[in-house]
DNA sequence: CTGAAAGCGCTTACAG
DNA sequence: CTGAAAGCGCTTACAG
């Protein structure tokens, strides 16, 4: 067989050059499993080499690209903000978004499998997963196929998949300086999902400050639960409870600082007179819950952003600097922290 | 050969329905010359009919059904929810959505003549568009290609065009109704925009209460702005500089009674024990205030599902019922209001 | 893992 | 004109 390079490759001019049958090339073009790593290496670049196009898909490549966004759920404070950096990019990038909700409880849990299949098949050229409940392996299949994926802040960043965060670690390390700056001692640490890294990360972002500044971590004052206002509630219940109150909390993220204020409340606490308090994300619920919260802002829409452009390197076959980018926290002092008085104990 | 309806139609389905070979419909579709013009004729009718489509042009015409929404901005209190109804309903459908934000500051808004192009050459089905701020005659080039549009929650929904909104002057009354109910009889209406008809809607719901109760309107009681926490501060201070201060207040949304609460909390004013407040909109923001917000629900998720069933419709050629759909509003009591006490003012 | 073989959707040269 | 038959590009269940 001769290799015409003027007409457009078959499968059969692939498996000519590979040296293979033409069903094992139709596995790699289709992403199967059952494909060695060594064969579909060959393939892969035999593919590209001659430029390979499955029948159909060339009216595809001509309209703009199309790119993903996966949510476990849009229904949060977090969502939109790093939605809104992922279209602000896409707007100057002549991107399309198209959405897909994961978490949706009704109906199952669509395979990655097919998902994948589908997004071949209609040509989607990039994966943005945003998701707390994320396993590695799920985007397997995705990476058979080429098709590139970014992860925003998962719990547990999977070795080799691309991912964008957030500097937790040193958000917790400011958060709990600016306590002991105030003059707090008996700090707590109201936290998240233990399992999660990000909630590990801001919690050793606490305990660092702590001890740099020679204050002993007492492990009655640090609570993991969930990332909930109903956490922030019993939590602020159980530290009550101990003999030797804390006089400030680190929460670990904004709601859970909310419920914590509700329980404040409620009990006639005043905040900051008798607790200072600080929150964890920095979006709107801060800002408008009374007090307004002292909160670790994450630059969520620059994570957007971010996943995006690491999204379309890949898809553009550019190199990128790193398969992890953490950008910067910034603490930001509002009505919710103030000086410790000793009136209290 | 049985015809499923599930599956795409193959010519052999078309060869079956008209009785002619499928090397017959084969030159049909491809436009030989060598068929009868009664035979051709024929067929077409048949592949029109199945929605035939050639594998090479399935990409755009065959795959899922894709439809795109509008924000003006999915930075809100409101966006995030409607999107999630959206999404609800495209999971059961089986329809994708792409999103588009039109109020990027940045750039330059993209005309409507341009977009709806564009929507055409790429094969979306339909439009929703999420904006308060609109103008009919931007939806004339989508009318004109046939490419259905649905506006969701139009400050003024124009004529002939499908729109999907709450039952702002119920809510409005009820909300009215409620504080009435408590012994307020100096309530004010501390407003949002004055020509957004849901703004007057709301404002006409809160009239017909007072009226209903015998209670006369003091314009200076009636306060118009923004939709924004700084127009609740204030205006609450306006307020509070009248000889009769109102007992209390009914604000336009959510946003504005947490402007109210912070200037109340800034004077000293306890809501609910000095002034009772109701808000409208009933998202996470009346839930997370302190005190928790008594307010009126917009079903802004089912507002959501609605626009998109709306849609569907339309673009599946079936009959709708209204072109203006009104979803109610409920009243959901927190504990931003109280009793009146004779006290004060 | 791999590929021979069966099969699908489609096209086309050609017999009638 | 029409369609049986050969054939193309591709996929997939299955034997090895």
């Amino acid at each position: 067989m001769i290799i015409d390079s003027s007409e457009r490759p078959t499968l059969a001019c692939i498996a000519q050059i590979t040296g293979v049958s033409i069903a094992t090339v139709s596995k790699v073009v289709n992403g199967r499993e059952d494909v060695s790593q060594v064969t579909r290496t060959r393939v892969l670049a035999a593919l590209e080499e001659a430029g390979y196009r499955s029948p159909g898909r060339s009216r595809i490549s001509g309209g703009p690209m199309v790119v993903e966004v996966a949510f476990d759920s849009v229904d949060s404070n977090y969502a939109p903000i790093v939605l809104n950096g992922i279209l602000d990019l896409a707007a100057d990038a002549g991107v399309e978004v198209l959405f897909s909700v994961t978490g949706n409880p009704a109906g199952p849990r669509r395979g990655p499998e097919r998902k994948s299949q589908r997004m071949l098949d209609e040509g989607r050229k990039g994966l943005i997963i945003v998701t707390s409940d994320f396993a590695a392996h799920e985007v397997a299949p995705f990476q058979r196929k080429r098709i590139p994926v970014v992860v925003i802040d998962p719990v547990n960043p999977p070795f080799g998949v691309v991912s964008v965060g957030a500097a937790n670690w040193a958000g917790g390390r400011a958060a709990t300086e600016h306590l002991l700056e105030l003059g707090h001692i008996r700090i707590a640490y109201l936290g998240g999902s233990k399992s999660a890294e990000s909630n590990q990360a801001r919690m050793y972002g606490y305990w660092s400050a702590m001890e740099l500044h020679g204050v002993q971590v007492v492990s009655d004052l640090v609570i993991h639960g969930k990332f909930h206002p109903e956490h922030g509630a019993a939590g602020l219940a159980a530290l009550l409870a101990l003999p030797e109150q804390p006089t400030a909390i680190f929460a670990g993220n904004d709601e859970i600082a909310v419920g914590i204020l509700k329980e404040a409340r409620r009990r006639g606490i005043r905040v900051p007179e008798d607790l200072s308090l600080v929150g964890f994300d920095g979006t709107a619920l801060a800002e408008d819950s009374v007090p307004a919260l002292t909160s670790v802002a994450q630059p969520l829409h620059d994570m957007g952003r971010t996943s995006l452009r690491m999204l379309l390197q890949q898809a553009l076959g550019e190199p990128l600097d790193s398969t992890r980018i953490e950008l910067a926290t910034q603490l930001v002092v509002r009505e919710s922290t103030a000086p410790m008085v000793a009136n209290r104990g």
